[in-house]
DNA sequence: TCGAATTTTCAGGAGTAACTGAAAATAACG
DNA sequence: CGTTATTTTCAGTTACTCCTGAAAATTCGA
């Protein structure tokens, strides 16, 4: 490879593990999380446990911690190769793929448990006479309901394929 | 007020305040910003900053910052009382109204930012020979695209009137 | 079954974001 | 203006999340 186009390959990739794990803060996913999953969609061939602690300059226990949390996200894979110990590990791909498992995620993890909390509130102030209470009550109800609707929202885009459901989300906002 | 409806209202306040600050963690917002935001989305009446000190147990400072911090993003308002020194603050009460803020807010905050970032390290591996380089090149220009895709998406569907939206999204996702 | 390679765990440490409290600044009133 | 009520700022502290490194556990080949 020229030494040129190494070079230009070098500081992007830099540019965009850094733009990554920054991005990553904002969503609930930490950084060290971000940047491997980063450093995974854009190796070619999938990676040691070792190559991610070189690359990152990350400890062992670090690596190990985060790759794992990947695997249960389902964002990485481990993958066996065979004549070798060691596991290596590669990344989901698919952009769109990538998208649902995150968005379903959060949900299973965020909204659900939040959603019976939010009904219960709204419950046991139905039927209050006093201003503050019918004023609760009704704000309560219609946050449940839109974090609800939202939900189920979210469950069927992330169930959708991306080829059928964004033109036609496109159409319609046009 | 019935005592028992007192208890009911003061005990589902409680439960939804700590419910709200929790989950704004995963959203980019902090805890003690999300209970303010909270508290005076279920007041009927606006509050003063010392009536929210004294709700949540939080310093001067702090409510001082985050009610700031929430008239710039939007989500609340200044009122001023007639014949009363002191300003009293007020929640947008609108459900798909703090939606739509919340979303242009995090769009304005660190979308818009990245995209530039993420078209430079496509366009930098363009042309990239060696594997390696192709593989990066297009995964992360699959990466850009989609991310300004969902940008856009997101910018029209907050531009949107929920009556007209909602409906139509439910039909596309039967 | 033993020993080396590899993975996992976790107690202690580092770094960061958020909060406090009081002093400084500002605004309103007489 | 001077005085007082109110808001804003910010240096120091607290609380928390995340990371390290080494020891313990596990796995696999011989």
């Amino acid at each position: 490879m020229p030494k040129a186009d190494q070079a230009a390959l070098e500081g992007a990739r830099e540019r965009f593990l850094a733009l990554w794990g920054a991005l990553a803060n904002g969503w609930g996913i930490n950084r060290t999380m971000a940047q491997i999953h980063a450093l995974l969609l854009v190796s070619a061939e999938p990676l040691s446990t070792d190559e991610v602690m070189e690359a990152l300059a990350i400890s062992r226990g670090n690596a190990n911690t985060n790759l794992r949390e990947l695997v249960t996200w389902g964002l990485c894979r481990k993958v066996i190769k065979v004549g070798e110990r060691r596991e290596y590990f590669e990344a989901e791909k698919d952009v769109w793929q990538i998208f649902c498992i995150v968005a379903r995620e959060r949900k299973r993890r965020e909204i659900d448990p939040a959603l019976p909390i939010l009904k219960e509130c709204a419950d046991a102030t139905e039927g209050l006479r006093d201003p503050e209470g019918r004023h609760f009550h009704a704000q309560v109800k219609a946050l449940s309901d839109f974090v609800a609707l939202a939900a189920s929202i979210a469950e069927r885009v992330a169930a959708a394929e991306q080829s059928k459901l964004v033109p036609a989300l496109l159409k319609l906002l046009r």
